[in-house]
DNA sequence: GGCATCCTACTACAACAGTAAGAGCTTAAT
DNA sequence: ATTAAGCTCTTACTGTTGTAGTAGGATGCC
């Protein structure tokens, strides 16, 4: 499989890499903030699963330590994730749209943001036709 | 919990009951179409587990069967969805609709659509405001 | 060189999701 | 009444996710 699916902790897992790169387990498991965070073997089970499902891989050892690195990307990861959520709706856009805008949780900043991106995707669609 | 939450296919399930009100097993289970349906068992246990989850309930019997009907709205169950959704990214807003509106599956018709929402909540936050 | 510490590798287990078979009760048709 | 078809309940097994303990090897400090 090209594009493994992952779990919610798998994802904040690869999310510690996405943003730190390479890293070890001790310092992904520090990095949950020092409150109900998973026991360091849990932490190490999660990355062991991510590395069978060739998401993540051992780039080399410090010490006796592993230093772990993402191979799946950020936008692929995610981009896998707004697919299952969208054929949660049957794989219809609108809905999923109505849903977020109307879910409330929308500051006029983000509505903006949408807009502009919006604005830009039906320019480049143009451009396309 | 107010709220259950409901997995793939409990979710497929209570769509039926959301798009047809009160229904039988079989025909839910018929209603996933002829090819890879689940057995009529598979969609009793679920229906069955949605049943202890409170998301539906025994209405009435004809002949026999049980008849179910929804407890949860399907808004209820959507926003819910969202919510888990959104909890993926950190909860921020902004890196959903940039995923969403990036991933490319928009129609011209789903820009529209979505521009007008949310031109709509735009007017309606200011006059809020 | 010894001892505390840290990391690895392995094992385990509960909850949940998906799958379905089997036994037995109900109903309908002849 | 007999029997077939349909339904209910119960039980069970697999895979995934989250959780973590334990044993033992490696490191580093003094």
């Amino acid at each position: 499989m090209p594009l493994p699916k992952l779990s919610k902790l798998e994802l904040q897992i690869m999310e510690v890499l996405w943003n730190n790169g390479p890293t070890a387990i001790r310092d992904i498991q520090e990095s949950f903030g020092p409150k109900g965070r998973p026991a360091y073997t849990t932490v190490q089970t999660m990355v062991y699963r991510l590395e069978t499902k060739k998401a993540l891989r051992r780039a080399r050892k410090i010490g006796n330590a592993h230093i772990f690195e993402a191979v799946v990307t950020r936008d692929a990861a995610k981009a896998r994730l707004v697919d299952e959520f969208l054929s949660l709706f049957g794989g219809r856009m609108q809905p999923v749209m109505a849903q977020l805008i109307e879910a409330g949780n929308l500051s006029s900043k983000d509505v903006a943001d949408a807009e502009k991106l919006l604005r830009e995707l039906a320019a480049k669609k143009k451009r396309e036709a």
